[in-house]
RNA sequence: GACCCGUUCGUCUAGAGGCCUAGGACACUGGCCUUUCACGCCGGCAACACGGGUUCGAAUCCCGUACGGGUCGCCA
């Protein structure tokens, strides 16, 4: 049994988004959780789409997201390797030259469509003689080359969707080499998967019907198809498909939301399985609770307001040593005990600096009328404001007034933060220093 | 249009003829705890898309309908 390798193969002609991610992620928990490798292939077979931009974009993404990669190639570097097994296509028969416009195909397609048939290639190539053949090309006709597809059913046992039978009847004979010259990826992708030894593919139901052609190109070829799994597509919240609002969905605007890429782990890894959705704190912890066969064959739905939770969840449970230099970056202090008073209380990382800016910038304190304020003013203790200062100010202000609870507590917060509600302030005091919670006591916009 | 897949609480799902007065998780919600909130603990609300059939018995099997997703590219 050799080595567990999947892999990850994106074309670079836009930008991840959390669909794509989900593949991704699923071919990598998939490696991790069997010690196997995880390979990123860059599908550039098509050269008019693809740019260097997007390259780099995903890459980014990819481990803006923690996944790291064993193995890496490229398409566009691979060109002599396909062309090879066209040869042996056109060889053994399997490949053969098509010169139909595509003018002429969408027009039969149109047709087909049109008398309630399904819009299969008729194969009308085949019939073409050498001579005909030849003539087309001494008047400088390029031809596209199709694998002819056996008329068989292929059937095989799906990781996720149990077993799956495809007949090939329903099917076009795939175009694998454009007129221009260019690979296209039917075949690239085969050739690639064979030479790099490719265990398992892991992708969208999408690919379900390519995977039936492409699973004859193997054997074609001399190999066999690796195991294959496909999961149901994401839908948005409403039950639409994910793919008519990718743009709000983009890795990078999670990113720029404040999303964790933690969280965003947390949920593409579990959604659509049966086992809960849980906010985790490390991708080891996804990667343990990952099992391929808990996935469902309905289509689950991705929402948003899901995420952010999540996101609420993991960041309630961060330690200050784990975001110590994010929150230096965004001008936090307070340190530790800043830190666990206030993120309980904010949904991205970014919030802190708000709660910052209260217990540190000018705010209008709301004063409640009442003998507490007056008592807490007296009972404020002298010097330095440390993590003990609220428990044994609160204590005298509750001797002093005879109140306790909310009544003690609301007025305190209130006029300290101008707010109702926030994070334990015993943890703000330190930041807030003596000076101003004396002056918000006061009723000054200090 | 044809073909494939799907449809169980708001959401993700468990469920492969009697174990189901349908279970769990998240969300929502009531209470407890608590120096607010949160956490934690205890409780509650809430679903088998619809219509036929098979069977002593159906969420589970069959047929049909509706709705949703996918595929039918010289894209990947």
């Amino acid at each position: 049994m050799s080595k567990t390798l999947v892999r990850f193969a994106p074309s670079p002609t836009g930008n991840l988004h959390v669909g794509n991610m989900r593949t991704a992620l699923v071919n990598y928990l998939y490696a991790r959780k069997v010690g196997g490798d995880f390979m990123l292939r860059i599908d550039d077979t098509d050269d008019e789409r693809s740019t260097p931009e997007f390259e780099a974009s995903i890459r980014h993404d990819l481990q803006w997201m923690g996944m790291d990669w064993d193995q890496e190639d490229r398409q566009s570097s691979r060109i002599d390797r396909y062309m090879a097994a066209l040869d042996q296509l056109v060889q053994s028969g399997r490949a053969y030259k098509c010169f139909e416009t595509q003018d002429e195909l969408s027009l039969k397609r149109k047709s087909q469509l049109a008398a309630g048939r399904p819009p299969v290639y008729d194969r009308a190539a085949l019939k073409l003689t050498a001579e005909e053949i030849a003539a087309k090309e001494a008047a400088g006709e390029k031809p596209h080359y199709r694998f002819m597809l056996e008329d068989v059913t292929v059937a095989w046992n799906d990781l996720v969707r149990g077993d799956v039978a495809v007949p090939m009847s329903s099917l076009s004979d795939p175009v694998i080499l454009r007129a221009d010259g260019r690979v296209i990826y039917t075949l690239a992708s085969v050739v690639d998967d064979m030479d790099h030894g490719v265990t398992h593919i892991l992708r969208g139901e999408d690919h379900t019907t390519n995977s039936a052609a492409q699973i004859q190109l193997f054997e074609a070829l001399g190999g066999k198809a690796p195991e294959m799994g496909h999961f149901a597509l994401l839908a948005g919240a409403d039950g639409e498909g994910l793919s008519k609002r990718l743009g709000s969905l983009s890795i990078a605007s999670l990113r720029e939301d404040g999303i964790l890429p933690i969280a965003v782990a947390s949920l593409l890894a579990r959604i659509g399985t049966s086992d809960p959705v849980e906010a985790r704190q490390s991708m080891g912890q996804v990667i343990e609770g990952f099992d391929i066969t808990r996935f469902g064959r309905a289509t689950p739905r991705f929402d948003p307001e899901e995420l952010k939770m999540i996101n609420s969840k993991v960041i309630g449970g961060l330690d200050y040593t784990d975001i110590a230099s994010a929150l230096e970056a965004l001008g936090v202090g307070g340190g530790d005990l800043f830190w666990h008073a206030v993120r309980g209380n904010i949904n991205r990382i970014e919030d802190a600096k708000m709660w910052y800016d209260i217990a540190t910038q000018p705010i209008t304190p709301q004063i409640e009328a009442g003998n507490v304020i007056t008592a807490a003013i007296t009972a404020l203790p002298e010097g330095e404001m440390t993590a003990e200062t609220w428990g044994q100010w609160t204590k005298a202000i509750m001797a002093a007034t005879g109140e306790k609870g909310r009544a003690v507590f609301m007025p305190l917060r209130l006029a300290l933060t101008g707010q109702s509600a926030g994070p334990e302030l015993k943890g703000v005091l330190p930041v807030m220093g003596r000076d101003r919670i004396l002056a918000r006591l006061n009723g000054e916009a200090a």
